[in-house]
DNA sequence: TATATTTGCTTAACCAGTTAAGTAAATATT
DNA sequence: AATATTTACTTAACTGGTTAAGCAAATATA
């Protein structure tokens, strides 16, 4: 076995081994899709599912449910736009507002997608087999950081 | 409780909600830093506490430890020490491989950082009080990537 | 009714990571 | 001894996030 540092450092590495965990996920999965020719990148396939489910929503909506920044959901959103898997309609009730649905290219080619989606959940259930109490945990990090922030309680041990 | 889109998403949430995990715990601890006057980034306290441990390292060998692609590691380390906190000299042996090391400076502030790190471990350790397993379900995650990457379980799958 | 505030989206400048291509020094090979 | 390969670091172009500032439309207020 060789050296983890990141392990040494026991609670002090743990922010670093989530994110050492997230970003391995991530390049993985947009290895898989150039793989299987897939042209788009992962955490698209969270707006497709949304917009699968609701049909339509804003841009505002979609920031919002994907706890992202606005400013990042638009970057994200005109992007798949401009590939062709999203289509915008002014809505004309509120001007400001953009509804936000799946194009035709996106609908016809959601088999496809969905086939190599049901292979990566097959590969988290997996992951997770043994580990059937991670999904517990990873919730009660998340309720706790909901509670009070890292922040918050590293000010209150200074 | 208000809706959780990527809970709803189950295995299909999991990259996504540890991806909003790191990113929230990162953010957070930037603005700790700010807050208390730490010019710094988050994530280099991994390189200073190494080279706390270790005296000198050479750039590759940072990356390695710290699980980071080499240019990654050039451009952290390369601004750590333009502010500063590293010095880097050749090797006079290799010439190719710059040594590094804490300055000065870093010494210095090191015991102003550790009060702020401890907190951050206090934080975390306060988070994972309750939740005792998480680390070394956090490992068998890490594990079980470590054994077939997901990409590798995807395309078994498909 | 005119003005002030809020809301929805965009843009700019920054963060941290990746891969790919490039340079120079050390090492291996012929 | 000359050449080819590997190694250490750098740079460029891309990923996807953040905050801050800005614009325009809708709404609230005076």
């Amino acid at each position: 076995m060789e050296r983890d540092f990141l392990k040494e450092l026991e609670f002090l590495g743990v922010t670093a081994r989530l994110k050492r965990l997230s970003d391995n996920l991530s390049y993985s999965i947009k290895d898989l899709y150039q793989q299987k020719d897939l042209d788009i990148e992962p955490s698209w396939h969270l707006v497709i599912l949304l917009l699968k489910k609701q049909e339509s929503s804003t841009m505002s909506e979609i920031a919002d449910l994907l706890q992202l920044s606005q400013a990042a959901a638009t970057k994200m959103l005109n992007k798949m736009i401009q590939k062709g898997y999203l289509i915008s309609v002014r809505d004309e009730k509120d001007n400001r507002k953009k509804m936000i649905q799946l194009s035709d290219k996106a609908k016809l080619e959601l088999p496809k997608f969905e086939k190599v989606w049901n292979a990566g959940q097959s590969s988290i259930r997996d992951i997770l087999q043994s580990n059937t109490d991670f999904l517990n945990n990873l919730s009660d990090f998340e309720d706790k950081l909901k509670e009070k922030s890292f922040q918050q309680r590293a000010l209150e041990h200074l």
